[in-house]
DNA sequence: CACCGATGCGCCCTCTGCTGGTACCAA
DNA sequence: ATTGGTACCAGCAGAGGGCGCATCGGTG
């Protein structure tokens, strides 16, 4: 054997990680051969085929998840694993004496029915048996392996045999228990004769003062010969129980009768605490724990973590040791469990099997179209308040957000924009800032004049050095705002520019501004205020309204405000109302002069 | 043989939290 | 008009709870 190992060492070197060895004989000796078997007593991983135990303690990391173990009976009296080749070096392939322990074997008779590891161009290999989806339909994937658990410390010896030739890259598990090493001495071919009897041998024990019943094809033993004789029915396909409603087999009567219990909704198994009813005993059992006791058996080594099923902790454990068996044959990812890899393969089918009732939107995920509705639909939402400013965000999760944004601590300082002062919180630095806004921050050297921008400073400056860079190209007139020069281009050469008439409501005269049409019309005060209030309304709403138009009388008029007791800062809004209106026709016609100032048109022109 | 507890697999669900696109607002 | 910031929102995955069902093995 180790000759043999040795010389097919290489090949099995080659073997890379996630390939699967493929089933030969799936459909024959195999499916009533390996069998693996957690031992609820002990840790160790238990490999049963029809050769006798093959009992392992791998050791953490030396085997990787997608080890397989494959029932070959037809072949050798052996199971045939794969391994990633940098696991096992050549030397190490003649005798190998492996450490089984927990969380670091996957292993599982499923994996003879499950495909191989997807390929990386996407074709799953001639081999793959795809007849186990998940989902049915949706071209998933079954795990390369199920992790069992190892609940024994035992250690036991078995040792590894390359098989095969060329394209056979397979690693034979031989069982180096004692019962297998008293069957080594038995040709393989008579050995194979016995396979695949399912004649009762009973075995007495060495001792003499009880026998036992040991079964010829798996583990199995019992004191009890009809206990033995029941198993045995096990390792054969005879199912004489038929369900007269839907023809399903069965092996057992009572088996028969849980099932159409099903089928009739007989649920004899009541709860005592609750409406809850269940066909088994178990099921009843279950759903108490779940709901009533609360006895969780399962606890994990590694956290605080118990469950109520074994399963559950199985699943559990995979988030500790980060496996992910089930693998999605479109991309790259890998889950821990059935449910999210079906999940997942929704956003590659584009399904969304989820539709909000009320506007019929449609989602991937319940738990997103729950949100949907309660975000969209609902009243009276509660919402999160920020614990550390005003801010109130409809989501935790969006909250979550706003505080690693805005309130987390953040180790390079951050500067302030207008001042030396430097934050390590964005809020902080934000709210800072804040008191800038209205820091008129630009001080004239030469008089008491301060601005907000520092090019409105620039423009002032001029005041001060007499610059007048704005020259009028057709009368050669020089101006220091190049505002101020359009606007004298307008009025003066532009035969086509119509300026803007207000005229008072009662007497009819006309003005271009606004404070002048109200001196002279003390009678008309609200009319004024109206209009002003209006002025400001639109200002404040397009910021639009840049020059004089044909008409603006009127629009300006009839779009004054009804709010009779509203009160207005008359100077405030003239101010910046006049720079864009200037009398005309009733008036003299004359340049704007100190009501317009210099902010006055840098306001405008930012507009 | 029936009963019962245990086990295992599968399916579905909820809750939770992160991520990236988008709309909106202010500068 | 542009740009940057941020709440809003849907998409998506992690983790765990709960139950349905089949099966096995111990026991009376």
């Amino acid at each position: 054997m180790g000759t043999e190992a040795s010389a097919l060492a290489e090949q099995f070197t080659k073997r890379k990680g996630p390939d699967l060895i493929q089933e030969k004989d799936a459909e024959s000796d195999a499916a009533k051969g390996a069998q693996l078997k957690e031992r609820p007593s002990g840790r160790g991983l238990e490999v049963g085929c029809p050769y006798g135990v093959l009992q392992a303690k791998l050791v953490e990391g030396e085997l990787q998840q997608d080890l397989s173990v494959l029932a070959r009976p037809s072949v050798r009296r052996c199971v045939a694993i794969s391994l990633q080749e940098e696991l096992f070096s050549l030397h190490e392939m003649e005798l190998v004496e492996i450490n089984v322990v927990e969380d670091s074997t996957d292993v599982s008779c499923e994996d003879r029915k499950s495909p191989a590891t997807p390929r990386p161009d996407g074709d799953p290999g001639p081999a793959e048996n795809k007849s186990k989806d998940v989902s049915g339909d949706e071209g998933e994937v079954q795990p390369l392996s199920e992790e069992r658990e190892l609940p024994d410390q035992r250690e036991h010896l078995f040792t590894f045999e390359a098989l095969g030739e060329g394209e056979e890259e397979e690693i034979i598990l031989l069982p180096a228990s004692s019962e297998m090493e008293e069957r080594e001495d038995v040709p393989a071919s008579e050995q194979d004769l016995d396979e695949g009897s399912e004649t009762a041998e009973t075995q007495a024990e060495s001792t003499g003062m009880k026998e036992t019943f040991h079964c010829e094809i798996c583990i199995f033993t019992s004191s009890r010969i009809s206990n033995f004789n029941r198993h045995m029915k096990t390792h054969s396909d005879e199912k004489p129980h038929i369900c007269h409603l839907c023809l399903k087999a069965f092996r057992t009567v009572s088996l028969l009768r849980n099932h159409v219990n099903i089928h009739t909704g007989t649920r004899p198994y009541k709860c005592s605490d609750c409406d809850m009813a269940f066909v088994t005993s178990g099921e009843l059992v279950r759903h108490r724990r779940y709901k009533h006791t609360h006895e969780k058996p399962f606890k994990c080594s590694m956290c605080k973590y118990a469950s109520v099923e074994a399963s559950k902790l199985k699943r559990h454990m995979r988030s500790h040791t980060g496996e992910r068996p089930f693998h999605c044959c479109l991309c790259s990812y890998a889950s821990k469990d059935t449910y999210k890899l079906k999940r997942h393969m929704r956003t590659h089918s584009g399904e969304k099997p989820y539709e909000c009732y009320i506007c019929h939107a449609r989602f991937t995920q319940s738990g997103t179209m729950k949100m949907h509705i309660l975000q969209k639909h609902s009243e009276n939402v509660p919402k999160h308040q920020c614990p550390h400013c005003a801010t109130v965000i409809a989501r935790k999760s969006d909250l979550r957000v706003h505080l690693r944004n805005l309130h987390s601590y953040k180790a390079t300082e951050m500067k302030c924009r207008y001042c030396p002062a430097v934050f390590h919180e964005r809020y902080a630095l934000i709210q800072h800032q804040k008191t800038h806004r209205n820091e008129k921050r630009f001080k004239c050297d030469d008089c008491s004049y301060a601005c907000k921008q520092e090019r409105h400073m620039t423009v002032h400056k001029r005041t001060h050095t007499g610059e007048k860079p704005f020259t009028c190209l057709s009368c050669n007139k020089c101006f220091r705002q190049k505002q101020l020069l359009n606007v004298h281009f307008k009025k003066y050469h532009d035969k086509n520019f119509i300026p803007t008439v207000y005229e008072c409501p009662k007497c009819g005269k006309g003005f271009s501004r606004w404070n002048n049409m109200c001196k002279h019309s003390e009678h008309c005060e609200m009319v004024k205020e109206k209009a002003v209030e209006s002025a400001k309304g639109k200002k404040n709403k397009k910021k639009k309204q840049k020059g004089p138009k044909q008409g603006a009388k009127e629009e300006v008029v009839e779009q004054m405000p009804v709010e009779d007791n509203s009160v207005v800062n008359i100077e405030h809004h003239t101010n910046e109302i006049v720079p864009v209106i200037y009398e005309i026709a009733t008036d003299a016609a004359e340049e704007p002069k100190a009501e317009v100032t210099c902010e006055m048109i840098l306001n405008m022109m930012d507009k």
